[in-house]
DNA sequence: GAAAGGTACTTCGCTACCTAAGTATTTGGC
DNA sequence: GCCAAATACTTAGGTAGCGAAGTACCTTTC
């Protein structure tokens, strides 16, 4: 197996800072997750360019088209799904208005409410958005084997429990 | 085995969403691994706050410690080491070297360069994250026997590899 | 039924970041 | 040896994000 820039990383470190101690494999799998989620970041956004999407845009429209109740949602539940502030969506749905693929209806039943709706043209465009991602997943989930890529899913399940187990609820994105 | 928040997005994707269509390991899989990279990253800052650092100063203190020639570097390549443009980096250093974490020193050699050098102060403060950090890592490596740890960076190391291939040189952070 | 407190969203001031332009210096071609 | 191009870093202008304060509304309590 050829080496990856995580195990001259870890290599260099077994170098020059022997006195430290780490353990190589629990090293080794969290500086692999962090350069995965940025590569992962960064093809994601050079893809969504395509269509005319940020990754923030889209991140935004694809919470509110996962939810139970697709294509509407209030903008608190939205940032709790993508993990912004309360400030930050409004400022990202400001945009999405703007490029009309929302819209905020005011509630009728309580007047405090805001409900953000995808609109016709914001559909369409999340529905472009989906079918050209995955593009970057698929190419690297294609460096595993099927059964592979469900042992690697089984065991970050471990993980992700045990890191929801800390958080205590569930403040969650996609 | 119980149920994460990936696997009520899986499910709640089938029911709604049966026409477009995707993997459910792949999709498992990168879910997972950017919720983990989230949890790691916010787990980090609430540690690091406690020594007086936020993350990215103590990124950049740390890929300026974990080079071939620890604790000296240029701007343009710990800014190529840790992702961000020359101009963050400018602004970076301005806070660290503002905190008496580094010193920014005129080459001789060449007067377009400038050396970055961390102080005495800076490697006391970065040795006493290092010591508080991994904390969280090794609190979800947990979940994991060594056996499974070792399996999933295996595994990892594929998907880097591919990635690594994809993007041509080797862009790297820690 | 009015005051007190909670909730939902927005506005404001600030920070970190990016791209692009600017400054200073070195290198390469003729 | 001199001008053009490349390189290294900084400055300038603009954007997305946060926390905290503000506004409007609902709910509870007495």
């Amino acid at each position: 197996m050829a080496e990856d820039w995580t195990d001259r990383h870890v290599a260099r470190w077994r170098d020059h800072w022997l006195d430290i101690g780490f353990d190589e494999d629990v090293e080794g799998v969290f500086t692999r997750i962090g350069r995965l989620a940025r590569h992962l970041r960064d093809a994601k956004a050079a893809a969504l360019a395509e269509v005319g999407l940020t990754d923030f845009e889209y991140d935004t429209l694809h919470a509110l088209m996962i939810r139970d109740t697709p294509g509407s949602a209030s903008p608190t539940e939205l940032a709790a799904e993508v993990g912004v502030s309360g400030a930050g969506m409004t400022g990202r749905l400001d945009g999405l208005e703007r490029a009309g693929w929302i819209r905020r209806i005011p509630s009728v039943d309580d007047r405090r409410r805001v409900i953000v709706e995808v609109t016709r043209q914001g559909l369409a465009i999340w529905r472009r958005a989906m079918d050209i991602r995955g593009e970057a997943e698929h190419a690297l989930a294609a460096a595993l084997t099927e059964r592979e890529l469900a042992t690697v899913n089984r065991l970050l399940r471990k993980m992700t429990l045990r890191s929801e187990a800390e958080d205590g609820g569930s403040p969650g994105a996609s």
